[in-house]
DNA sequence: ACGGCTTCGTGAATCGTTTCATCGCCGGAA
DNA sequence: TTCCGGCGATGAAACGATTCACGAAGCCGT
């Protein structure tokens, strides 16, 4: 680790540290705590009110109930609101309203566009709903991710959107006690969680791929995995091992390469295992595009062509997929649509209607989208 | 549009909606607001005290002050907190302290690896402060930045982290009135902003990519760029123009294609472009690594080599540029640590020596890494 | 025995908002 | 004139925590 390069131009310009606010001239405030500090005091609902010559209860209809305020006093509590800049205290309308506006985003992986389609749909959702949402990210660690739940848990967040690191749930498990909200992301739950989940069908996911390159003609596949314990990995071998079944093949067609982790580099090893394979496949469906990424990389290191004599499949059709120097065929995940579902599911389980929800688990369809590295006639 | 494929599995199981908790056996509560209704009562401070027989400033003592209550009382009422599984309402400190714990943090462009990282660094340094964080999205759009930031108004954040839409900072303007500090990141304002930033010197990144090139030997360079208002694209040009000074070359010797977007599209775009001219070049700076991933693949398309028969430099350094099929040569801007000394810079600003507090402009140097995609001998 | 000190705990005030029972006032009906 | 209804506005009571000025013991020394 070297030593940050750090450029540092101090400008020190007009000292603006943070300065004392006082109760305005001619305002005649009897409050015993002046603002004396350096803290500058936020401007209240009361101040709307005593320079609108108005009681505070007023001021909160005009902002909360308009029209059952007279004209009159209206347009002038509202005149001194944009006078004065006030800003309604979130936190003190939550304390009295006994529940927030905001809902928590807990994803494995921030970097991972697939997660940040996921949010962008979350997001969506909850600001239809005039609500906000808090991303964090777990980092696949166990300890932060309980970290993060009992941050909620003090927040009194609104509900949480989670992908639990372990499927254990054992962190799930200790949040549920505070009678928060939440909904699983891309995951389903071993044991027997009673709430809401909304996850992508893998195992179609997984015969997607292998019944179109058995439809290029291949009667042979190799599946470069993750770690076998994790149910995305499985699952898609079991699909494509249906695939397989439906056209006849046995299962020992569909030869399996199964690495650490689910990253790029691991792809790189994934791909210099497949050329030492005789005999040498001809069809490759990856786990993960950035597996897809890595297998690509090694065969173009190799000098081997594809899909000419390789073709290859991902899965997640992130972003990158298409921007690979052959563009990807990849099996897309409806990220940004699970993200709102999920949200949706959440708003509605804390909405008006809370009485009338039931705890659903909503299983969305992945798609194939084929480009150029899979198909047998390369386009152009 | 097609209409989701929604599989749908109700799951009625036991109608878990929501219970109410009763003040539970023998505990002679008195409240007139029982909990009749469907929502379950949060247990607050006042329930730990009427079951530890002590009032609620010692459970505060206890927590906040261990160590000024007695042993005896000290563990009684912990073992209470942890049966009750009492967890503090922020929202009550926070309007009582007159602070929030919440620090947020608005990006241009959640998908982007780049502020993904910048994202990370900025919560290492919140979670060490036992802060959290509030990522958002603004994606480019100057009225969700301007929602964004009176969301946060609201809430009353303990301060901002920034990248602005636009660089004319008109809803930052808009925002100083709230007293709410805030730090802008990856840009600098125009305008006589006097608050902090954080940057990267992109003057320095662009003539390291130049100089590199013409180390290799080229005399003449192609400079693939984004919308020359952005001071993104403006400032790695005149770095290169810089570089190509130095080497005693004209600045006739770069020419340009300046594309609308910064995306792997206009790559592409640009990529064809550059088999169109004469002489065809053979050294090409991006302004993006998006943009280089384009051109990579337009002349992968075309069956040009590289580096064979074209250098290729991109900047960023995001994760996928070593994942090209022929990782890419980039500039390296430090996003973790700029995410890392914003929210250093406003921690400070916000902490107990806020006093003390300059306000700084923070530059740091970018990097080259070195790969595959633009050395005159391609390794392996 | 009594004043003074230390050690622990108490209870009320406070933060900024929403909500709700209440009140003043005006016009119309009896 | 009196009464009533309705419109608008009021003021106080929450919400859940923190803080602080006090008070109640217990202990010591003189």
């Amino acid at each position: 680790m070297v030593a940050p390069r750090v450029v540092l131009s101090p400008r020190p310009r007009s000292g603006c540290v943070a300065w004392a606010r006082g109760p305005g001239p001619g305002a005649a405030d009897s409050r015993k705590r002046e603002t004396v500090g350096l803290v500058a005091r936020m401007v209240g609902i009361k101040d709307v009110a005593r320079q609108a010559g108005v009681s505070v209860g007023t001021v909160s209809n005009v902002i909360n109930r308009p029209e059952m305020v007279a004209e009159e006093t209206r347009t002038r509590v509202q005149a001194v609101i944009a006078q004065l800049g006030y800003v309604r205290s979130e936190s003190a309308r939550h304390l009295r309203a006994g529940r927030s506006r905001i809902i928590a985003l807990l994803v494995l992986d921030m970097a991972n566009p697939f997660f940040a389609d996921v949010a962008s749909g979350a997001e969506r959702a909850a600001r239809e709903e005039g609500l906000g949402v808090m991303l964090c990210n777990s980092a696949q660690s166990p300890a932060e991710e309980a970290d993060y739940l009992s941050l909620f848990a003090e927040q009194r967040v609104r509900g949480v959107l989670v992908t639990p690191v372990d499927t254990s749930g054992r962190n799930l498990a200790d949040f549920r006690r505070h009678d928060i909200p939440y909904v699983v992301v891309d995951r389903v739950l071993d044991s027997a969680d009673e709430g809401c989940s909304v996850s992508v069908d893998d195992v179609t996911g997984g015969s997607l791929a292998a019944r179109h390159l058995l439809a290029q003609g291949h009667r042979e596949l190799v599946y470069v995995s993750g770690p076998m314990h994790l149910s995305q990995c499985r699952d898609r071998h079991t699909g494509a091992l249906a695939a397989l079944s439906e056209a006849g093949l046995p299962h020992t067609a569909l030869r399996r390469i199964e690495g650490e982790r689910l990253d790029v580099a691991a792809g790189r090893d994934a791909g210099a295992r497949l050329l030492g394979m005789t005999p040498r496949p001809t069809a490759v469906f990856c786990a993960n595009d950035l597996l897809a990424l890595g297998v690509l990389q090694a065969l173009f290191a190799a000098g081997v062509s594809v899909p000419g004599e390789i073709a290859l499949v991902g899965y997640d059709d992130i972003e990158f997929a298409a921007a690979a120097a052959v563009p990807l065929t990849s099996v897309r995940q409806p990220a940004f649509r699970m993200g709102r579902a999920a949200a949706d599911l959440l708003i509605e389980e804390t909405g008006e209607a809370a009485a009338g929800h039931r705890h659903q688990r909503i299983v969305l369809q992945p798609e194939l989208v084929v480009r150029d590295s899979s198909i047998s006639a390369p386009r152009h």
